[in-house]
RNA sequence: GCCCCCGUAGCCCAACAGGCAGAGGCGACCCACUUAAAAUGGGUUCAGUGCGGGUUCGAAUCCCGCCGGGGGCACCA
């Protein structure tokens, strides 16, 4: 059996000895070294700081005690194809990889099994580095970190610090470019309230305003939280019992549950820490289209700042029983177009005004079907928010469709025409949005028709629907204003934008409103209840005022305690409350300290809340830059050189934007599109106000690598069965084949991969049965990197039979002697080389492997052909394959008589003269159909191959006497003869 | 409900900027090597581009409407 395989072939055996030799070598020549122009790790003599340079980038990954399955190193692998093909045109290229190495699964395991997270994650990680060595990733290991290190996560908290120890100035220029706002120390908003400058906004009880010199301590840290970019605040937040801890809106599903685990959420008002993500949303939002990135993450992200241009309008509220009182009600609309059709209010229930505003009997002549049967309208309202507070999201969620409300007994007066309309309460009002008020417009809006229609309100369409337009619905379209006009001003016939500027323009001048900007977005909550997190750098002191930490101080490191878990709770109890794991470390917590700010050593008690996941996630590209820098987070010479703004914008970028800068390509999961992404851009944004970074966007440009999923096969009762064991049976009638396991049939399905699904391919089990280059072939050239794709082991022998041919075109497989011949190229294959080149050059630029390798493949079938195989042919063929199989590249490499590595070895240039045919086949269409094809002389001339196209016999006869109309000559493609 | 992406051979995928539907791989079939099988090598097969219209001399490609699949948002005023 295999005495009878050639002793020199190409095997899985033969390719895992390559690899692993070569794997070696390039270990021990820090082949993938990168240099650096500044810092402790300067090389200015590098020649690769003259030339262009690269950084790459992967999204890192968390190190799961499962390890990897195929479809994780699908990105790894294209950008590593893509380094180590930028490398061979000279470039200085950046790539690593790190670890997201906090987190919730490690201290989930440590709290099963007693261990230390930090024993398990560092026992997972050098699993993963085992497995992304063996796969052939040329990662520069010494700027590898973890961001449970240390050394890193001392800069994390330095950057809480800094984000800590600042506010957004509105009216400051920007740093860069035009416009105003950005981040400022908070010592010079201390510096403006000391001087009077800028009030504090405090009164004493006569209604003085009092000075910062007045302010207690306490008063002073509460006035400065209201403007710093990270603060503790009291505030509705996520809490999950199930989890025992708080989390990020982000973090938490449209139905209201958590996004890990699946467990409820409820809103419960809790002091936690956040992040001030809010100041910047327009930043966040604009800058979105200086970026090579995927549409659907900035239409994803744009979603979820959700801005909206509109206006606050001012209405007043006032009671049928009281009517000197006047309550100010301001509503936020995005159409204040339609202010004439506002038949009624809504207010949330939560609205703080209600009161003030609800009489204690029902006006004359109320609906009773507005009343809900109460006695008074106090009685009313009181019920119906009872009935809202406890309601959960999924309930609301549930009765999204009926619209409940009832009526507060007051009325308001619509400042455009001074009609009195009704007030009510409603839940499908948010308190979270906008002012928590709006003005109802039910002929423009479906939500308020519905709510108009059950309570029998009146309905006014101000704006004219457009023909054949249901009459039972709102009309949101576009169409000119009607009935819209008082004294002073009208909007008839006007479109809606027009409409609104008018109307807007009235409101102002009037006082009675103005326009306004509102975000879906929301302050980031930052605080978790965990123990495997980055503690916070701050302390209290015993008045209760935060301190940061001084950045000597840092790391706080983070404390050894016998249980690691967070209290949790029945999933369901809603009424329970966080408890942090770090609490229970009493001699941690406690601690004397001098912090330098000369009130001497005190006793503070630390922050004993951690940080969320995403902390960690959002600067490292930043220390990959200079992980060994101890003075700095990253050198500022170095960011300039790899990340500083390019000269010319990205191609999208709208006429005049100048370039953000940022990692040039970033490659990584779409499931990260919202979350870790917008956190990122924020920080990143904060470091640039504050001088810490040229850079205006962390990555510059960014793709999402598709999943590769599998087929599941489910046994008849519906448990999956090992995906590997299956059996296909064809159908002896041509139809679908169905699918057995161990003799039953079971039934298919395509979807994830996954341990309990039973599908899942390991990269170890390929690179053992293949070698790792075969590996990384076949998922390079399985489809484009973006696109989803099915996993299909038995395929993967293609790609091993490529290699196969590629190594037997330079190797006997008897023997091992290396058998290409030094002989000039045939002209076909001259030119069949000449074309591979371009074509793989401009593939491997544009990260289209795949079709990079159809046409290696086609170049080296081709070669096989031959007699002898030249090595003026194999020689760039093997440098062109290097980058999808470097192992197999370099061997090849070597035995052709290359004594250096071929990772720098300069990428084959294709000689242009030899891409033009001296004769092309040109195609003759009659009616756009081939009829003929004749071969021409490339430069023949349009009248000459018009002639000729005419003069085909087979034309002739399609033609068949026929008058010419027209004859398209595109030289010297094509004829197409129109009759 | 709104928005985005994708439908090409039995399967995975090519087709640059509208111009010959096929580069590559898998499978199937045939042949060679083999006692045989596997492995390897050589060859063959297979769609008119989801459906219906339109623009054009010419459409997989552009436009409109459906159908199917995937994803995002969802009482956001």
């Amino acid at each position: 059996m295999s005495e009878r395989i050639p002793a020199h072939r190409y095997t899985a055996a033969l390719a895992n000895e390559i690899e692993a030799r070569w794997q070696d070598r390039w270990e021990s020549e820090g082949t993938f070294r990168s240099a650096n122009p500044a810092g402790p790790w300067a090389e200015p003599q590098d020649p690769r700081l003259g030339r262009s340079h690269v950084m790459v980038m992967d999204m890192f990954p968390y190190p799961s005690g499962t390890g990897l399955h195929v479809g994780h190193p699908l990105g790894f692998i294209a950008t590593d194809v893509y380094s180590r093909y930028m490398r061979t045109t000279g470039a200085n290229v950046l790539h690593t990889m790190g670890f997201d190495a906090f987190g919730l699964p490690a201290e989930q395991y440590a709290v099963q099994t007693g261990q230390h997270p930090r024993v398990t994650t560092e026992a997972n990680m050098e699993i993963y580095r085992a497995q992304l060595r063996r796969i052939g990733m040329g990662h520069e290991q010494r700027r590898s970190f973890a961001t449970i290190d240390p050394d890193y996560y001392r800069w994390t908290q330095w950057i809480f610090t800094q984000i800590y120890e600042s506010w957004y100035d509105e009216s400051a220029p920007a740093r860069r470019g035009g416009g105003t706002g950005r981040a400022r120390p908070i010592s010079e908003l201390v510096a403006q309230l000391e001087s009077g400058e800028r009030s504090p906004e405090r009164w004493d009880d006569e209604g003085r305003a009092l000075t910062w010199g007045e302010l207690s301590a306490v008063r002073r840290a509460e006035v400065l939280d209201g403007y710093r970019l990270a603060y503790v605040s009291q505030a509705p937040v996520n809490w999950c019992p199930g989890l025992g801890t708080v989390l990020s809106n982000e973090e938490v599903t449209a139905d209201g549950r958590s996004e890990r685990g699946n467990f409820p959420v409820f809103k419960r008002n809790l002091s936690q820490w956040m992040m001030r993500i809010t100041a910047y949303a327009d930043r966040l939002v604009d800058d979105l289209d200086r970026l090579d990135w995927p549409e659907k993450v900035r239409l994803m992200q744009r979603n979820w700042i959700g801005r909206s241009v509109g206006a606050t309008v001012r209405f007043s509220a006032r009671t049928p029983l009281d009517d000197a009182v006047e309550w100010p009600l301001e509503v936020f609309t995005t159409r204040p177009d339609t202010l004439f059709g506002a038949t009624f209010m809504v207010v949330a229930p939560e609205h703080p005004s209600l009161p003030e505003i609800v009489p204690d009997a029902w006006p004359e002549g109320t609906d009773p079907r507005w009343s809900d049967g109460a006695p008074d309208p106090r009685t009313a309202v009181a019920a119906y928010q009872r009935v809202a507070s406890t309601k959960s999201d999924v309930e609301r969620q549930a009765d999204a469709r009926t619209k409940t409300g009832v009526f507060t007994g007051a009325f308001a007066t619509n400042p455009v025409d001074g009609l009195q309309i009704p007030v009510f309460v409603a839940d499908y009002v948010l308190m979270g949005y906008g002012t928590g008020a709006i003005m109802a417009v039910p002929g423009q809006d479906q939500r308020d028709w519905d709510f108009a229609v059950a309570y029998g309100l009146p309905i006014i369409r101000t704006v004219e629907p457009a023909e054949g337009h249901p009459q039972d619905q709102a009309f949101t379209g576009e169409g000119p204003a009607i009935n819209s006009a008082n004294d002073e001003v009208s909007l008839d016939g006007l479109g809606i934008a027009e409409a609104k500027e008018r109307i807007i323009a009235w409101l102002v001048e009037r006082g009675l409103g103005r326009e306004t900007v509102t975000y879906r977005l929301r302050d980031w909550l930052f605080s978790r209840q965990r123990y495997w997190g980055e503690p916070f750098p701050i302390v209290w002191d015993e008045d209760g005022v935060a301190h940061s930490v001084p950045d000597e101080m840092l790391p706080v490191a983070l404390p050894d305690v016998p249980d690691y878990s967070p209290r949790t709770f029945e999933p369901e109890d809603a009424d329970s409350s966080p408890e942090a794991p770090l609490a229970r470390a009493t001699e941690w917590v406690e601690v004397e300290l001098d912090l330098g700010d000369g009130r001497g050593t005190r006793r503070y008690r630390r922050e004993t809340n951690t940080m969320p996941n995403w902390a960690g996630s959002c600067w490292y590209y930043l220390r990959y830059l200079d992980p060994a820098n101890g003075e700095a987070l990253v050198d500022p010479a170095v960011e300039r050189y790899w990340i500083g703004p390019r000269p010319a914008p990205v191609a999208a970028a709208p006429a005049g934007a100048s370039d953000p800068g940022g990692v040039d390509l970033y490659v990584g999961g779409v499931e990260h599109a919202v979350l870790h992404l917008l956190y990122s851009r924020f920080w990143h944004k904060v470091l640039f106000d504050l001088g810490y970074v040229s850079s205006e966007e962390p990555f510059r440009r960014l793709i999402n690598q598709g999943m590769i999923e599998a087929y599941v096969y489910r046994d008849a009762r519906g448990f999956p069965v090992p995906a590997a064991e299956v059996e296909e049976v064809a159908d002896p009638h041509g139809g679908a084949p169905t699918y057995t396991w161990e003799g039953e049939p079971v039934t298919q399905e395509y979807g994830k991969m996954g341990k309990s699904l039973k599908n899942v391919v390991t990269p170890d089990e390929m690179c053992e049965q293949y070698g790792a280059d075969t590996f990384r072939v076949y998922e390079m050239s399985m489809g484009p990197l973006e696109q989803y794709r099915p996993w299909e082991t038995r395929a993967v022998v293609g790609s091993q039979r490529f290699l196969q041919r590629l190594w037997r075109n330079v190797v006997d497989e008897e023997t091992g002697a290396v058998t290409v011949v030094d002989v000039p190229l045939d002209e076909a294959t001259d030119r069949a080389l000449h074309r591979t080149i371009a074509g793989v050059r401009a593939d491997y630029e544009a990260l289209r492997t795949n079709t990079a390798v159809a046409k290696m493949i086609e170049l080296n079938n081709h070669l096989t052909k031959l007699e002898k195989v030249p090595r003026e042919a194999v020689e760039p063929l093997v440098q062109m394959v290097a980058p999808v199989a470097p192992h197999l590249a370099e061997e090849l490499w070597e035995r052709l008589g290359h004594k250096d590595s071929l990772a720098y070895a300069p990428f084959p240039e294709a000689d242009p003269a030899k891409l033009v045919e001296d004769t092309v086949t040109c195609v003759v269409q009659v009616r756009g159909k081939v009829r003929d094809r004749l071969e021409v002389p490339a430069d023949v001339d349009p009248a000459t191959l018009e002639a000729l196209a005419l003069a085909s016999p087979r034309v002739q006869a399609v033609l068949d006497g026929a008058p010419v109309r027209k004859v398209v000559v595109r030289a010297p493609n094509l004829v197409n003869v129109v009759v």
